[in-house]
RNA sequence: GGAGCCAGCCAGAUGGUCGCUGUCAGCAGCCUGAUUGAGUCAGUGUUGGCAGAGGAAAGUCCGGACUUCACAGGACAGGAUGCCAGGUAACGCCUGGGAGGCGAGAGCCUACGGCCAGUGCAGCAGAAAAUAUACCGCCAGACUUGUUCUGGUAAGGGUGAAAUGGUGCGGUAAGAGCGCACCGCGCUUCUGGUAACAGUAAGCGGCAGGGUAAACCCCAUCCGAAGCAAGACCAAAUAGGGAAACAACCAGCUUUCGGGCUGACCCCGUGGUCCGCGGGAGUUUCCGGGUAGGUUGCAUGAGGUGAUCGGUGACGGUCAUCCCAGAUGAAUGACCAUCCACGACAGAAUCCGGCUUAUGGCUGGCUCUCCUU
RNA sequence: CGGAGCGUAGCGCAGCUUGGUAGCGCACCACAAUGGGGUUGUGGGGGUCGAAGGUUCAAAUCCUUUCGCUCCGA
């Protein structure tokens, strides 16, 4: 086992659609002008990430495409920093514009936020 | 050099680090399921090898395959197609040919059957818009001599998108296919061609009688409907349906002695407790339907590549060879370095054959034009 | 992924069947009535009929392609 490292795989996934449920009901929020991205705690130590990124934001499939990569890539390389989190991302209208460079940063803003946010209460 | 036409090809490259999906091989492990005498198979984890978006994957405009439902056969309705021949699993696609049109040319484009079956439509203008006719004219005659009437005519003028073949000569009161010549048109025959069709071929007819079928329609040919969210299989929990076994089997009433009915016992709530009141009827197993969820359908195919043969060609035959995405909140990416032309349009979702639309670049052939020689 | 429908004035709709004039309500503007406003009355303006081709003498209407929006089916 190398848990350690930055993989992805299955267990980090949030699978089924009473997932998403559990996330959308009770959320705790973070915003900019590119994703709205939302957490609750999970049920294990290990982050599980859903994506919600739609057609009428985002016109064509590649472009949702390379916004699922970018957030799954960051995702993997924050791992330590949203342990323990249920995390649902949603693609904002700008997002396509947006190059991957200003996408990263973004995206490392919102796991700390978050992080910050479910650890005080 | 410029403008253009036609065909074919490519879809950034190389290296490093991290990551995803599938598959093959090895290892781990006994965690989960199935089954068993050990064990094996599938899942799981891990290591390594290999493979991993498109020419349009798009629009969903056609045609199939494949599923489920319906179905003896035929007809009607509805829809599609529409020059001819061929190709194909099939097509509204492709190839070759014909006809018509566009262009200076290379070339390109065409819903290209039928208004001699029937019905409908045509605003405005114009005398008249589909079956006949005459506004201005032209000519003749009449007498009431004039802005008159009657008749003839369709050559000229004017309207319109469209007005009953064109030119010349003859002819005539003026005219007219009224007659003739040539052109055009139609029919018959002949010749060439499988056919559409063509012909400087022969003969006949003074000449059909307008347009519109992307108007209804007629003719010929084709079509059952819905779609992988189709369909098939496994199936937790909860509620409900059916069956069996066990538990209970106390009292009363009844009986055709199998049993049936009623009540209590039991559990929960109210309450300190009893009565009372309200609610519930036990436990286990199996069966069928079936939700969440999972598995499958799902990738060896009207397949690719090469050679060769037949064909003008689309394409077909034979032989050899290859296995080439298979996800399911949905894989094919991120970052760094170097190079160059500095990377357009854009992401598979059951699979094929087309069409259409979006779009960067390269190569070859051809046409026109300009300049130089 | 598959299936169905809709784009006409600022807004909501009719007209498309069977092609020739684009119309209705609200809103807007002007005028009248009032001391002023509202209400009412009269009159008026405003349209690439989503876009591009084609058929036709003529297209919002017929045909083809295309763009956008809405709805339905685990």
């Amino acid at each position: 086992m190398r848990d350690s490292d930055n993989a992805f795989p299955e267990k980090n996934r949030l699978l089924a659609a009473s997932d998403y449920r559990k996330v959308f009901s009770r959320p705790v929020r973070s915003t900019d002008k590119y994703f709205t991205v939302l957490a609750t705690a999970g049920s294990s130590n290990e982050p599980r990430l859903g994506l919600a990124i739609s057609k009428k934001n985002t016109r064509l499939a590649t472009d949702r495409n390379r916004l699922k990569r970018i957030v799954r890539e960051s995702f993997r390389h924050h791992k330590e920093i949203v342990s323990g989190l249920d995390l649902v991302v949603m693609a904002k209208f700008g997002a396509a514009q947006a190059d991957n460079r200003k996408l990263f940063e973004s995206l490392s803003r919102h796991w700390k936020n978050l992080s910050n946010k479910l650890n005080d209460t």
